[in-house]
DNA sequence: AAATCATAGTAATCTAGTTTAACATTTATT
DNA sequence: AATAAATGTTAAACTAGATTACTATGATTT
């Protein structure tokens, strides 16, 4: 069964008997979208959180002045979602596009807490990769204050090896912060450099 | 007794039995902190995750140059901890201290784990609390990105009017991103503006 | 195979924000 | 009250990164 991803995932986390997996399982939603697709749109509420089996999204923000800024990829064993808009059900900020062709398992504002009723456990759980994610989030605030652009992109391309050639160089300088023509110049420096 | 104020603030979002409000009452520790004292340095383990009844603390890191910069400001009915140190239980990467006379509310890793045991209720509660911290953070790094130092300073002025005045204006550039000089050069210009 | 579109590279010019350094003001200490 | 320490201001020179604009390449469509 396609869910089978998921429950791994949790397990690393919380124990859940064979009931629960399989409510559990009964109440999440396997699905495919095409490269391009979106999972949200800014202004919509999120409906979902959700978990990648395989592929890659990205989330975004479009500014004032039509300018859009990447804010996180995900891929596999990653999850995603408009948190904000998510938690209070209200419209999102964000947009969340497939750039690859991608394999999801999502859960519902209404399952989640369905399911929350039925399997505290599941708080405990969502708490527990809600503060990873807050880690990773502040840590990012960090870098982005007291690293060049260049440091940067090294550091992106070590914590995150197999995401640099699954998306195009654009997107990347737009996670980065910067423009792509100055992470091109980057680029060419640090072939330079060797 | 001096825990009711978390005890409200609790109640917000979850609602406790009387035996069970006693039972957090009986656990967590009311301290007080004078102007300076820290209460995690970059290095050691967190060790708590701390409600502020008054005051207020900054929250920093200080990179390989020596220089800091900070992350958050907490004050009065707001948390306070380096989440990352503290669920880990690994040595932290920032600093957390008061720079005004400050009284908290701290809950240590293991007493939160009992009270997770006894109140499960408690997970859902700490699972709200750090879903906002994590909105709160990601808008953050859309803001830095998306916006110039003026507009940073304009929103933080906008957001948080009651701390400004309450704390010393190279901290609140650090806190921006930016210099105390560039700072002091946006305030001109504003108030030339007028 | 031509044509269109999305992606990437290069280089000149420009600007938001940094650095340095000198000076001013406020707050704390004796 | 005098001195020192912490905080804030101003301005000139500098730099990381943006902007603009043109060229190159590969992928997709017809």
């Amino acid at each position: 069964m396609p869910i089978k991803p998921l429950l791994n995932y949790i397990d690393k986390f919380v124990t859940l008997t064979e009931k629960e997996q399989d409510s559990v399982s009964s109440k999440v939603v396997y699905r495919k979208y095409l490269k391009g697709q979106y999972i949200v749109q800014q202004g919509d509420v999120c409906k979902y959180q959700c978990y990648i089996v395989s592929g890659c999204t990205r989330t975004f923000y479009v500014d004032e002045n039509g300018q859009e800024h990447i804010i996180m990829f995900a891929i596999e064993d990653w999850w995603t979602s408009d948190v904000g808009s998510y938690i209070t059900q209200t419209p999102a900020d964000y947009n969340v596009q497939c750039i690859e062709n991608t394999e999801m398992i999502q859960i519902s504002y209404d399952i989640r807490e369905v399911l929350f009723k039925e399997i505290p456990k599941l708080e405990r759980f969502f708490r527990m990769i809600i503060e990873k994610g807050f880690v990773a989030s502040q840590k990012r605030i960090v870098r982005n204050f007291s690293l060049s652009a260049k440091e940067r992109y090294i550091i992106f391309k070590e914590s995150y090896p197999k995401i640099e050639q699954r998306i195009p160089q654009y997107m990347l300088a737009s996670y980065l912060g910067i423009t792509k023509e100055f992470l091109s110049k980057i680029k060419s420096q640090l072939i330079l450099e060797k």
